[in-house]
DNA sequence: CAGTTGAATTAACGTCGTTAAGTTAACTGT
DNA sequence: ACAGTTAACTTAACGACGTTAATTCAACTG
């Protein structure tokens, strides 16, 4: 399943160390053959990571840790894998098949909405995701929703530059939509985020608007709405204007 | 001792000042002048680092390449700094302060454009910062940053709801931006770059729409106009609308 | 000039990602 | 049926990492 799918990135990371063996983990198939009662597979290794990582942590995952907990050597999962950064791709590319892809509707507003607020919620699902972006996505599951979210904005009329422009606009909100609100509410319990709060109102001198538009405030306005009206502020536009 | 630093301007070098010492402050000698000839300081361990960063990338950064650098010992970080990820979150804030703060102007939205293009330029500049952005942004560089953006949007007449609504809409859309793009150009050369694209094109069959778009085709359409653009786009809205 | 303290060092611990070499069970061709 | 190949794992180990503990030492204090 979704075995063809590349997206050539990720072989050579900073250090200039070029790997013989490069190209995405897309790109090479799945070893078959397997001879045990639960064969190790890459489906397993992700689920499993998938799983460590939900409940430790980004730090949480270790390449002897995810084995331990798959009952196995931690070099049997370089079998599968050649590489740490492979299960983080993986992992990331998994919780976006998370997100149910909707029947395309009558209106292309209600789509971007449905999609969106899908692809948002699975990455506060796993607050570790938004962290990990940094990464090229062109995984299978990544591109499916690429693909819904433009196909929306064809449906309403956009072309060219424009959309381009708006599929950019929309897919970058999102992220950065969730990469922030899941490092805030990564920062742990509401206490240190108080503190937060109380330094800056402390340095009130420097911050007057923020401080007086209740920044870093939780119990304004729901982060949904927020999200949702923002939204709402990008699909004003209409093709063409 | 306190856990977290919330980004004290320069709460540091606290020594044992706070010691109930009456006397005269001219009487007393200026505290603790260099011992060493270039001594050891937060700052130019930050510089160091963010030297280290934009050349070896974020995997290029550890502890002892960083004293190496510094010409001390890696455990001479530990008296300046708690960990590893402070020296993170310091850099982070460093680049931020690149960020030039324009005097605020007659036209709200060319105030806009100006701070959020410096900011985006900053962290293309730096390409390992977007990908550092999961962790509370609670530096001072950028909460001025951020206070910037907002007294902007104030002073174009948003209150309340919709102020936060666009002031959120506006800072993901730039980190949303900062690191889909920084992401995409540390790919690497070109060459991974097209066989993506390629990729793509292959499976034209799964994604159509994309394909049609000249998604991923570097050559299409300019990063930095499909960001001027997309921010047109959000500051198309008015205030009370 | 003894005593304290700020700032750095030496030494070491445990863990990590990963490579190399060995092992075994299943499949292959004849 | 059986030697040979190969897919899938294991054992062992390397080097680098973040970090702690104990120690040294110069500079300032009283």
């Amino acid at each position: 399943m979704d075995a063809t799918e590349l997206g050539g990135a990720s072989a050579e990371r900073h250090g200039g160390r070029s790997d013989a063996r490069a190209g995405a983990v897309w790109l090479r198939a799945e070893p078959t053959r397997n001879r045990r009662a639960t064969p190790l597979t890459r489906e397993r290794i992700v689920t499993a990571a998938v799983a460590l990582l939900d409940r430790h942590g980004i730090d949480g995952l270790t390449m002897r840790r995810l084995a331990e907990h798959l009952t196995v050597t931690p070099t049997a999962l370089y079998w599968h894998v050649t590489t740490k950064e492979d299960v983080l791709d993986l992992a990331v590319d998994h919780i976006f098949g998370e997100v149910p892809l909707p029947a395309a509707g009558s209106d292309w507003r209600d789509d971007v909405h449905l999609l969106t607020s899908g692809w948002r919620a699975a990455m506060l699902r796993h607050p570790w995701a938004p962290g990990l972006i940094g990464r090229p996505m062109l995984g299978p599951h990544v591109l499916a929703r690429t693909e819904f979210l433009q196909s929306a904005l064809v449906r309403a009329g956009f072309t060219g530059l424009d959309l381009a422009v708006v599929t950019r606009l929309v897919a970058n909100y999102v992220i950065g939509a969730a990469l922030t609100e899941a490092t805030w509410h990564q920062t742990g319990d509401p206490e240190v985020r108080a503190e937060a709060r109380r330094h800056l109102v402390a340095n009130a001198a420097s911050y007057p608007t923020l401080t007086a538009s209740g920044h870093l405030d939780d119990r304004q306005w729901s982060d949904d709405d927020l999200f949702r009206r923002g939204l709402d502020v990008i699909l004003a536009t209409r093709p063409g204007s």
